[in-house]
DNA sequence: CCAATCTAGTTTCATTTGAAACTGTTGCAA
DNA sequence: TTGCAACAGTTTCAAATGAAACTAGATTGG
């Protein structure tokens, strides 16, 4: 079947089904458009600051959430990452001193985290980097877009959640 | 440094840096929306056909366009998958027998790709899938919206695609 | 009270991934 | 020619990832 005489080098675009174009899929473009940033971002953190990307989002939520600490199970929740990627991510951060950790007094599973003075510095110094980020990114949108792009990001991630197939396998249940 | 008897276990919400929301952050949101809608995609993909996300966009593009060959380099180009990512989802393929590899003439170098009867079979059954998906993920935006979304993505991508190659000096302030 | 169950978090193991090295081919320049 | 850089694609190896098993503590029904 198919030999390959019958093929051409060059044919007509003619696309044998219609509509399917990759370039203008939505998933893919999503997905081409979250990788380019996730790069940037992540070269970014490395090179400063030697953190990844969910170390990132651990210094995130602490970093803004004052004094006050966290379970891990909280942190996965804030994050959406699940309890496998933070439990790595905080025992990294233990390693390079970044963040504390106690045992919970009401439940000892429970470890309440903080960061250490060394990750509340880093907070200090990465949030604004990251927002000059993301001012860059969208510096190409004027204040109408900006709500635009707001409320479909929220219409679009409410209607993904909605067709998820897989009951169990991320966050889901923040409530 | 740091002892842990200063800390407390609740406090106050006051942010210590303003500004920095991670729900609010687009790099993040973008993340979280690339990763549910992903996650979804794959295991249509998977469990209906036995392809992963690469092999998909690889007939996608092969899919698209008739009879014409492409070289592996072309549909990295094609996929925004790397040379690496591209080698091994075709060496699945032929495995699979979704896709032809014949010896390019001129450079025997570029492998000329094309689909199998049995890609295309699938091409012609995941398709009207993936359309209905995105249909669906797209339910709730009207026209007005839907030509919205792609202008900032587009926007954005541009964006995001001149920020990647910028040396650390770029992102140090926002001007 | 105590077995069974549930929850929080960690570890293990198999698979995937990415970077860099590598193979084979082409183009180019002395 | 031949020697060398560039290119297309593959392989290797170490690190990242995810699913499932596991540990330890908490809860609950009898």
């Amino acid at each position: 079947m198919l030999p390959s005489s019958t093929r051409r080098k060059t044919a007509s675009r003619t696309a044998t089904v219609p509509g399917l174009n990759l370039s203008h899929f939505l998933p893919y473009r999503v997905s081409v458009l979250s990788n380019t940033i996730s790069q940037t971002v992540a070269r970014l953190y490395e090179k400063r600051f030697h953190i990844t990307i969910p170390e990132w989002r651990i210094i995130a939520v602490l970093g803004g959430l004052g004094n006050e600490t966290l379970s891990a199970g909280e942190i996965a929740a804030a994050t959406a990452m699940d309890k496998v990627q933070v439990s790595r991510a905080i025992s990294r951060m233990l390693g390079s001193e970044l963040i504390l950790r106690e045992a919970g007094d009401t439940d000892r599973r429970k470890a309440l985290l903080t960061l250490t003075a060394k990750g509340l510095e880093i907070y200090s110094e990465i949030a604004p980097l990251a927002l000059a980020y993301e001012a860059q990114l969208t510096s190409a949108l004027d204040a109408d877009e900006m709500q635009q792009l707001n409320l479909l990001l929220s219409k679009l991630q409410t209607k993904a959640d909605e067709l998820t197939t897989a009951p169990e396998s991320r966050i889901t249940r923040v409530e």
